[in-house]
Order: C-alpha cells, then structure tokens, then sequence
DNA sequence: TAAAACATTCAAAGCGCTTTGATTTTGGCG
DNA sequence: CGCCAAAATCAAAGCGCTTTGAATGTTTTA
C-alpha cells in the first residue's frame, strides 16, 4: 500500500492525505480523522526511502564509534549506543556507525558529514580544546555533544555530567572521614571529564589545605589492568594514600585487586570511590566491598542525546541548549574513617 | 554534485554515467575510465536515499537488540554490535536497532520486516524451537542467525561457535586432571547454547561413568550476582563439586567471589572453566587467579555476520551457509588438579 | 557492399513521497 | 444575492537515482 493507492481509495488527493498523515493545519479535521483511519486500517506506512529522498532528509544519525589502538571497542561507549539505539528506533531512524581511532577521528566526522547519509552528528569522549568541535560547528549538520571541551569558549550543545562537582563532593566526603593522603586513578589526561574530574579533586583538597601529590596521581586509559598497576604503586610509596578516587568502576576492579594482594582492607585501610556509569556488568554494589560511588547512567545520557538529536532534525534549529546532568553520591562500603595509625 | 550535473559534465547520459559508475559490462572502457576519474576528481557520491528509492532497498540491516526484563541491554550484545556496526558502516549500510524484550521479540521482528525499512535482518538469543526462525522463513528477506534452535530441524544460515564441543573439551580436561564431582553454571535453561554446553559436559563425563548431579546444576541469567549464588551453593553442600563450568565470564566473576569468600582457593580446591567471549571488560587473565577459558570472540561475530549479511542483500540469494566455529580451549591458572583430600 | 550482429549510448519512465502554486468550496457580510 | 476572504483540496513538479527499450555507431559476415 502506498500513498498513491491510499489516496485513490479515499478519492482524495495524495497532497492532501500526504497533509492529513502529517498533521498540517490546512487539512478539514473530518478528512484527517477519515485519512488516519483508512490509513491504519490498510496498514499504511511511507517510504521512507521517498520521504528521504523528497525531504532531502537523511533520517538517520550518525555515530563515530572511538575504537582504541588495541583495536578493543569501549564498553562506555557500547552501553551509550544502546540508549541511543533504543530511542532512534522509536523514532524510525538508522543508525550509521562509523568506527575510527583517535587519529581518524575528524576524518570520519566529515566523511559521515559529507556522505549526506546522516543528518545529525554526535560526537563524544570529548579532549580539551577538541578540534571536533570545530568542524562540527561549520558542517552546519545539527549535532550534540557528550561531554564538553576544556578551553573552548565556544557556544556549543552539549549534554554533560557535572564531574568537577562530582569528584569535588566526593573528596570532600572523604576528608570528612580524616583522610589527608589522597590518590587519583583519572583517565587520560587530555579527556575533558578527566581534567575536571581533577580540578574538582584538588579544590576540595585546597579549601582544606591539602594537595594532591605528584606520585599519587595517575592519568592513564581506563581499564582495570591499568587501575591495578596504579593502585600498587600508590600503596608502595612511604606515605601510601589512605584515600583514593577511581574514575571508574573499571579502574577501581583493578584497584581492588592491587589493595586484595596488598593484604589490605578497602574501607578500613584505604578508602575508594569510584565514578560509575552504570554498566550491566560491573556494579559497584558487588564488588567484594560495595563499592562508594558518583553516579550517572550512560545509558540514559544515550536515550537524551538521541531525542535532542531527533528534535533537531525533525524541529526547528534551536538554542544550543546545554544540559549538565547532576551526578549522585552513594555511599556504600568502600568508604571510611582514615587509619588511625599514622 | 550529482549525476545530472556530473554527466552533463561529462557530456554523457546518466545512464551511462550510472552503469560506469556500478560496473555494468556494457560500457566503453575508456568512458568508464573517464567517468570514474572525474567521479573522484569531484568527489561525487551518489545520494543514498535516491538509490534506495529507485533499487527498493532500504540498505539497512535490522536487528532486535535483547533487553532483559530490568530493562538492562546486555553486554554480550554491545559487543556483538560493536563488530556488526564496523562492518556496516564500511559498506555504507544503515543500522536499525529495535530494543525488544523476550515477548515482543516476534512483533519486532514483524515491524522490522514489514517497515520495509530493512533489508536484512539479524537475530540471536537462540532458544530452542525459537518461533522466531518460522517467520523469518516466511518474510522472504534476507537473514542470518546466530546461535541455532535446538529441535528445530529446517535449513537456515547461522553462524554459532561449537558450544557441545568447547564445553566436552573443558569437561574432558578436568577430568584428566583427577575432578570427578562437578557443577556448571549455565545460561537459562531455554537459551540453545545453554542446552549444547550441557549436552558436551553431560556426554564428556559419560564417556567416563560420571554425572552431573542435579544440586550441582544452576541455568540461570549470566550475570555476576547470579554466579555468586549458584557457586555459593555449590560449596555448602556435603560432597560439594572440585569442577565448575562457567557459561559466561560474568558468572565466573561472581563464581569467583563466591570461592574467595568462602575461604578457598581457586585452581587448588576448586577449579573452573569459563566461556569467554572476549568482553574487553572481563579479561579471563585478570581474574585474581587468571581464568581457564574456552575462547570465541564475539565482536569478531559480528563483523562476519555483517559481512554475510551485506552479501546476501548485494549479491543474489545463496545458499544457507552454515558455519560453526571452533572455540579455543585456554588454560591458564583457575584450573589444577582434583584435591586429593577426599 | 548490404545485411546482420554487436557495442555503446541515450531519452524517458518510473520509484513514492513532499511541496508549490493553483483551483475549488465554503461561509460571512453588505 | 453577489462578492471576497478563508478553508480545503488538487494537479503537477520535483527529489536523484536505476532501468527499460530504443537509437546510434561499428564491425563482421555473406
């Protein structure tokens, strides 16, 4: 069945069904209600090849999937698609995945812009001063960003977590608890969520008058072999931390493995807290000792990144609307007081 | 730039320009030479949406992505995706995930197909006598499964890896080394792999005069909180198993937890084998005793079952080729001979 | 050298939708 | 009533590609 046909059976004209299954007002409100039914009675769907093509519109969004050197996907990553592929396919629009390196990335950006199979962007695992960012903004192709980019000034959409402010409550309540050695397991240093994620740890730490010493400090990809390397370093040192901040649940699995060999006790000997984005698989709740953490599901930053997305294909072009997402602290069993001993 | 302008450029007719373009044999070497030069030199790309109009392909793959009933996507699945979204995007094809839960799973299917939004479609999740595989038959279009349905004996194309096997192999090799009582911790009674990894293990201690004791036999959701009970009870009781069989890393992680809590020791009082599927979260090697593994990477299905997919929608029907693959049987510490106390 | 066969190229007709620019109907008002 | 604006509908022109069926050259064959 298609408009042709549909229109012919309702003596009508294809104009004004094509207007009556599109909600234009020029349409007798009679007629609408007489199209729709027909229309959901034959089970009437459009082309959507045709409606792209007519619209000029592409309908469907476009994805640069990072992969890392080892050639791994991220799990964040792979739990963000799920919610934008949950919402983009309420909406009938395709996905185009295009996976690239760090190095391949602005490339695979203009060639997913240029290609006109997409017409809407999105970009994240934002750096600082992200030269994305750039092209992005003269593709003239609505776009959204996860995440947001230190040192551009720039007016950009965006859809983020409040990391300073996370990572800053969070030493904060480990300072409560007495603790006066801290350690951090960031990821990578150029990674915008990594550079606040810090800056929230060391003002905190200022307001108190503690800092954040070199050697306890780590940037570095986040997996939990790196997080455990980490961790045995900081608790070799003399003035082992007694605190420590994990930018993710991966990062603190190793973690607490390192501080398992160490015949220490989390909780007791070393505190941790973790960001955790609530993966399926690595919940903060079962690790051995539950796990204190930031929380705020990537999943659900996917399902908004999608809607926004379709919004700005389907609505008008809008503000940059800017959205930062508060993250919660809960408070489980891998935080305590500090170690009396030292 | 388009076809109309780029053969106007050329002084050719579209037609020609088009056949250039698409191979067809019916053209002057030297035109087409021509055609594709100056194809490059403006960097014409033909519009998707207008070659999908006029072919009646969508040039899209559907795939129902499994949600659970918590609403959680699986990371078996994200994975999976990852692989089937890199190939994809190589040949310019679109992507169209639908979200489903196991009773809409059918429906989806249906609304998949019958949008015509797709030309291809994917399933996985295999149950036995999955009513999914009969409707597929019927829609005419392309498909591919991975994973088989026990009990169903029709001819269809899938790509599975040798479950029965890999799982008769990690059985074989824990009772060479001395194991006679043994659990496994497998996926939901219904799921097919489920069945073939238990059918392996039950014909491997067969061949041996042993069985699998009923209390020592959980098919369950693989996650980590469910391995940690299945295990939990494995170890209370009397004659508690020396061998465990682990469907997923997930499970073997909580199997894990549950070993340490109890005060023994993996590899020495209990051994296990699990099934990786190359998650690059949970690396078998980084378990805190690094894991025995039967190996199939699962991002690595994705991509053939892209691959396979594109080619069948491409090409011209083929027949329903059928490939099983070999799984690795890796050993590394979490696996050691039969305690000798009893 | 004309006819037949082949190799190339072309004009034009879709594919199924949206949208522009009429055209027709309706209804209010003097 | 007749006129005009507003409301409703329509015919037709694209969107950019593929593909059919015909037309034009070029060889080959008889």
């Amino acid at each position: 069945m298609n408009l042709r046909e549909l229109s012919k059976m309702l003596g009508l004209s294809q104009t004004t069904v094509s207007r009556a299954l599109n909600g234009f007002p020029e349409v007798n409100e009679d007629t609408r209600e007489r199209v729709l039914k027909a229309a959901r009675k034959t089970g009437y769907r459009p082309n959507r090849a045709a409606q792209r093509l007519a619209t000029g519109k592409a309908g469907s969004i476009g994805l640069v999937m990072p992969i890392t050197d080892t050639n791994h996907s991220d799990v964040h990553f792979g739990e963000f698609l799920a919610g934008v592929g949950e919402e983009s396919a309420r909406h009938d629009m395709h996905l185009v995945i295009m996976p690239a390196g760090p190095d391949d990335e602005v490339a695979a950006l203009n060639k997913l812009a240029t290609s006109g199979n997409v017409d809407a962007l999105f970009i994240a695992h934002m750096r600082a001063q992200d030269p994305r960012l750039t092209i992005l903004q003269t593709l003239g192709i609505p776009y959204i960003v996860h995440g947001r980019s230190y040192g551009v000034e720039s007016n950009f959409p965006f859809i983020d977590i409040d990391n300073e402010g996370a990572f800053r409550d969070a030493t904060k309540l480990l300072i409560q608890l007495g603790h006066k050695r801290f350690g951090l397991i960031n990821g990578q240093a150029h990674l915008d969520f990594a550079i606040r994620r810090r800056a929230g740890v060391v003002a905190a730490l200022g307001e108190h008058g503690l800092t954040l010493a070199a050697d306890c400090e780590v940037q570095i990809q986040m997996t939990d072999e790196n997080g455990q390397k980490a961790m045995e370093n900081f608790l070799q040192q003399d003035q082992r931390p007694t605190a420590v901040l994990c930018s993710s649940t991966a990062l603190a699995l190793g973690a607490l493995r390192a501080v398992n060999r160490a015949g220490l006790k989390l909780g007791e000997d070393v505190s941790l807290i973790a960001h955790d984005d609530v993966l399926p698989l690595l919940k903060p709740e079962n690790f051995s000792v539950p796990l204190t953490t930031t929380r705020s599901s990537l999943r659900a930053a996917g399902i908004r990144v999608a809607q926004r997305l379709v919004a700005a294909i389907e609505g008008p072009p809008s503000d940059p609307a800017q959205e930062l997402w508060n993250v919660e602290l809960i408070v489980r069993g891998s935080t305590g007081p500090a170690p009396s001993d030292t």
